[in-house]
DNA sequence: ATTAGAGTCGAACGAACGTTCGGTAAGCTC
DNA sequence: GAGCTTACCGAACGTTCGTTCGACTCTAAT
């Protein structure tokens, strides 16, 4: 949930996050601040669009005047890259962490599927900026951003063809990649919490397609008998 | 790829389709002109997004005079409507059309399948801006267009429901509605015509994920010989 | 008590936005 | 060829946009 400490400062110098002891205090005002600016920027770009969204409508959500904000970022754009930069770098680092741990070719695309769906709505505003404004950043923040996307489609890449060779498989790996994404990625336009079942149960549910198909005949795991022949 | 011809003249009122003779021509200036201005205005929506597009950029596009373009709709909201409209209905009347002829359960929901990336793939453009500007549009005119997409999200659901009666399957039904629109859907941020498949493989290849899975085991219809044991 | 700078603000900048207005030139009907 | 309509335009309307400027307050170190 917690969009993140300042990390690098891009705005005029500023003092990095030093409490009243400069070693206790792991969060400054700045920081504090930030944080707190950021997070409302992703819930605004996700509800009304990046382009749709004003400086304005922030400076009301975060109740500090318009020029207060240029205090903690230097452009609109910066904003919509520390959003995008952070959701990603988060959930690639939980990604690697947790497939650290699993071997199974099959068991491992199940945990990245229920790790994306987990941060995804655990983050849902960021990740919709994320997905949605895809293609709004250009030249140089643009291009990072489109780094570090290729970087969770390789992992995802990776992880299927591993699936493919080792279990003898035969299956087209980027349609199969990107299929996938797809299919989680879909998720932000129609989850509500109150009707739909949470990243678990999603992860099991849509893992299942994925994996096994609605079809699943001669094996009867997904087969169930009839009363009527 | 033909946006349409006026249907129902929303504008100033003006004169139908009518051709020197009264029913002989099809498409009068108007209906020409209007055609063209839907068409850029797609384009322009699909490349900049909704928000980020101007009138401007429309008129550049048109090479027509910002007012001058006015005579042909009343505001950029209802451009919007029109693409998505006739988007909606097109996709909805072919699919019924195919699906008519069409009995065998899995082979229905390939044919639904197919027809949805064939359409996406030949009217990209406009299919993006369906997409991407799916909560944009509000009032009276976004309720009209959600409800064309309930429609068409009846068909899917109805389609996978009779499928899983049918065969005695077990999946929910409307998780598997919305991964498989997922899945094609998401097709707008990825597919490059000079790299990947086309309509008619790809739909293939999807229906063989979504029906079947990744894995199939005990079939033998993705499962390959390998040398090593 | 003085100073430095971090944090904040009201007010304004020029640019861009969607839309409208009054007008004109061409085409059609009589 | 008068009269009406369609198709289009230049210029401007009022608003909103992202951003900046100079000044103020508060805190904390000197």
């Amino acid at each position: 949930m917690p969009i993140p400490p300042a990390e690098t400062r891009t705005a005029a110098s500023a003092p990095a996050a030093r409490g009243r002891q400069a070693t206790a205090e792991p969060e400054s005002r700045y920081d504090r601040q930030l944080a707190r600016v950021l997070e409302h920027a992703a819930k605004i770009f996700c509800d009304k669009g990046y382009e749709g969204a004003s400086m304005r409508d922030l400076s009301r959500a975060c109740g500090m005047s318009l020029a207060g904000l240029y205090h903690y970022f230097e452009s609109k754009e910066e904003l919509l890259y520390r959003i995008q930069k952070h959701a990603f770098e988060t959930i690639i680092e939980n990604a690697k962490a947790r497939l650290a741990s699993v071997s199974d070719p099959e068991e491992r695309v199940r945990v990245f599927i229920e790790n994306h769906l987990e941060y995804f709505l655990a983050n849902k505003e960021a990740m919709k900026v994320l997905t949605h404004e895809d293609e709004t950043l250009k030249n140089g923040r643009g291009a990072e951003i489109r780094a570090i996307k290729r970087e969770y489609y390789r992992i995802c890449f990776d992880l299927l063809e591993d699936l493919k060779r080792k279990q003898g498989l035969q299956f087209p790996v980027r349609l199969a990649v990107l299929s996938l994404f797809g299919m989680v990625n879909w998720i932000y336009t129609w989850h509500n919490p109150r009707v739909d079942a949470d990243a678990g149960a999603l992860g099991n549910e849509m893992s299942e397609i994925f994996l096994h198909g609605l079809v699943q005949n001669e094996n009867g795991r997904k087969k169930v008998s009839k009363s009527k022949p």
